[in-house]
DNA sequence: GGATTATATGATTAATGAATCATATAATCA
DNA sequence: TGATTATATGATTCATTAATCATATAATCC
């Protein structure tokens, strides 16, 4: 594959790689939400989000608009929650690999 | 959703997030592999890609065995190349968005 | 045992990342 | 216009990461 390509997907893999950031987009499952919300949801601290959602935007992960004083933000492709929820079974086949080794005991 | 397991998840991809440990993942597309095969095929430096593995492994992405000198390495959860795969969706998607904004030009 | 091959690891350097505080900007409303 | 609310950003600090060189370990073969 080619290096560009590589960095690209590493890129965007980055930019879902830190626990905030996962939180952000957890939240964002039920739909556009406006960065007031986000805040006080994941109880984070207002500047950390912000340049949380700014990074993410410039990784393409979310979009956001005006909406008077607020800002609205969304997750621009499903196909993130598919890769959260594929991420989800690896950790449990992870897991119960974990257990077939203690029952081993 | 439990801090702790964001944290996982995060650890998860975060192991996944980086375009040489990218390369190596694709090239153990085609099964085990050793070391020994694994830094010339994607040019690296030994104690580089030694480095690399071994990150892998405690993220349990990739185990390995001995088998005389050398080290063989496969990829523990062929879900990991669904994962690939779902990011190479995403970039497609975002380059393709990218074209629909230049035609409209 | 000594040479060879394969891998791991300590030490170092340079780059990047996350969080925080203080402050700036920008939109709305009274 | 001045106050309020929502967001962004500069500066700083601390931690983590990737890469590299040199060297150590470990298995195999002669």
């Amino acid at each position: 594959m080619e290096e560009r390509v590589l960095e690209m997907k590493a890129e965007v893999l980055k930019a879902l790689a830190q626990p905030t950031r996962l939180k952000i987009l957890e939240f964002l499952r039920n739909g556009e939400r406006c960065i007031c919300e986000i805040v006080p949801a994941i109880n984070g601290e207002q500047s950390n989000i912000s340049r949380h959602i700014s990074l993410m935007q410039k990784s393409h992960l979310v979009s956001t608009r005006k909406d008077g004083v607020k800002v609205m933000v969304k997750v621009k492709d499903p196909k993130i929650f598919e890769i959260l929820d594929s991420i989800s079974i690896v950790l449990k086949n992870q897991v119960s690999e974990q257990s077939k080794l203690m029952r081993s005991l």
